[in-house]
DNA sequence: TATGAATGAGGCTTCATTCAT
DNA sequence: AATGAATGAAGCCTCATTCAT
């Protein structure tokens, strides 16, 4: 028994060294990523960092996109852990909680938001990793089940407009992806000195944004001519 | 001479065509581009498509990289355009024109606005083409000289809240961005139905997010909480 | 008749004007050759320093490789002029002059015959130019025959050593080639302060070399130990 | 402890093999180069020829000039090694020791020196590998430091004519390098039958070349005369 | 006749992935 | 189990040559 014992101790330990090795690897990789630009990345680099032989990340990852995947959806599990906090927040009573925590959790790392934003834009329609990425899709598709129900009783309690509830959550979204941009852009960069101010700025535009009375009341009618209006699909 | 009218008109005609022939693989270029990914898309194959050789493509752009610049700089000349009539309508008295010009320019195409989005990334930082790119930062100079002149007198006037002004342009950059984004992301892609109305959505709230009296007086005090309290900058 | 004539006058003209232009395409070939190196001189350089289109220099040579084959041998029928001028005054008495006459015409212009020897180098056994490389071949062959008997004459004499006639000329050859190269060697070149001390004294061993007495009288017989004892032939 | 010595082992039967490999891929590199010549030689073929994959060149090689390079050099030690313990027979009362070694080393394998000549020719000016060139004039440098206190001590002695240092040991490099030249020249080739003989022949006259005595006394003085008297230099 | 735009074969190099040790 | 040397597909670019105007 004690045998037994023993060697499910060290298959235990074998299995955390393991999972800490990979653990190592993403963050090696991560870090390179950010530094040199994800062209510049070559798996040789991320074993050399790692501290492993290339062979050994082939243990752990069967290709190299399968790295990049792993990255997108780790940061994807942890932006969707704040939002669901958020909207448990939003449920119990405090409109602008789910906003709040969403560009809370996105901006306070836009080196890594920013990253992650290219790395889909790569990975999107990889068939490689197309299983992956389908979780990546899954894990969007419950957060837009929630975020749709919550922002379905905020229209109706009257806090938030009245318009196609993915107008709001992609609004956030997309304000959130944008600005994670404009802090890296080096056309604009330079002359925005307290870039934690823009990034605040922005954020409580993000919470404010679609609420009620905002749009329509405060600015002159010959402002909201539809600005899209010859606007055309470009198909692909 | 007719001699000479004769070979100035042969000439004329040969530069016309060369021009042409220019024009046609930029834009066979953007069409793999957009439809394949960057990553994709070979020098071989914007030959192929373009119906050229390799060699002809290398008599137009001395390098791959080349034709991506240019690529941007065509676009970035053309938002610039637009963007320069709206300030112009804004400073003739209608103070939401810049933006709807820049908006509805920025989402018009909005599969070319991304595709340039991710152009730029790449670019960023590619000595080889250093020079071009400070052509792409000397026209976002220009535009960001006339828009904080612009914003400046807003916020004098009342229209915009008394904030650095680059928070207003970089704003509007930045929800165009990302709406851009958020028209081809695949996860959220599937559940719009109404893409147009989602751009004009978004459109109206990029016109009016910032005018004074949007962000303080209609909403809760406690979702002003500032987002990014324990934000960290992401050093590179 | 003077129709005749006018028509002849032009047609020789133009004879003219296009042998005029055929020798600014190997002079200014020749220019870029020795100035940039054989490697890096393309055929639209050439037609650009030269005036002309690429076409035209199709025109006047069939391929890239026939300027070379024809600035090589220009430059070997220039040797072989002043050869044959020297060997008639070795033939009138005067011993040296076949030498001074071939070193004076190698050392001249050490650049152009430095890049001859490339050109040389490269080109033999290119089949393309086989036939022309022939007629180099031929040249050396005539000048052979008349080194050859000159050579004879003063072994009778007892000018030269008895040794094979070809061993007098090939030294001659080597010493000049070898002169040139040093005095093109960046290693070298740093150090002789008097370049044309340098030929000069080349020059004069070339002269001299071979001439009976020189070898075996002074010197101590120990340094005539065989040093190819154990050369091998490196056979391809 | 056997562990330690197993791993050992292994890494050192590792290294041996990786540099086995590395001695395979230059000694075929060498092998088409002559056979071949440089223009023809490419690094597909040097890694079929080696058995190799064209990755596994790229291991061992930055570049395919580097390779280049790597002959040169590895050739030029060989010659300084060779030449090194002339010199020092020279210095321990041998007058001719020196050039006799050299000659003998620059004979002994005529293709490998032409090739290197070429090689030489080619790299010089290459910014690419400057560095390595670089080692190759400090060779030289060397070597010439050596020689020229051996030379001037056999001035003072009497045995070499009062001449700048460099001139005799540059007469010496020119004529291995002509000889060698000469050695494999078509024209010149087929007519030497004892090729042996003739490189004999150089290598004597290259000993005994400079020594006192030789060029003065022996011959009619008009044959004297100047040969470089216009000389040009002709600049680059 | 002169031109130079167009061509595409062919060279160099990178790097994800495999596999023998 | 871990390693990293070996592999070769694939991409970029050059330039001699052709040919329509």
């Amino acid at each position: 028994m004690s045998k037994n014992d023993d060697s499910m101790d060290k298959i235990r330990e074998k299995k955390k060294r393991f999972l800490a090795r990979e653990e190592r690897i993403i963050e090696k990789a991560l870090q390179l990523l950010i530094r040199d630009g994800i062209d510049k990345v070559t798996v040789s680099a991320i074993a050399k960092e790692a501290g492993v032989g290339k062979g050994t990340v082939y243990k752990h990852f069967l290709t190299k996109t399968e790295i990049l995947v792993r990255i997108v959806l780790d940061y994807e599990r942890s932006i969707t852990n704040n939002l669901r906090i958020g909207i448990e927040k939003t449920e119990a009573g405090d409109p602008g909680a789910a906003a709040r925590s969403y560009f809370h959790a996105r901006l306070t790392n836009p080196a890594l938001d920013r990253l992650v934003q290219q790395l889909e834009s790569r990975l999107e329609g990889d068939r490689e990793v197309a299983d992956q990425m389908e979780e990546l899709h899954g894990l969007r598709r419950s957060n837009i089940d929630a975020l749709n129900s919550m922002i379905v009783k905020l229209i109706d309690k009257g806090v938030l407009e009245d318009v196609p509830p993915e107008y709001h959550y992609l609004s956030c979204w997309a304000l959130a992806q944008g600005a994670v941009e404009a802090y890296f852009n080096v056309s604009y960069g330079a002359d925005v000195e307290d870039k934690e101010g823009f990034l605040r700025f922005v954020a409580n535009i993000g919470i404010t944004m679609g609420n009620k009375g905002q749009l329509l009341d405060n600015i002159p009618s010959q402002c909201l001519i539809n600005v899209t209006e010859s606007l055309e699909t470009s198909e692909s």
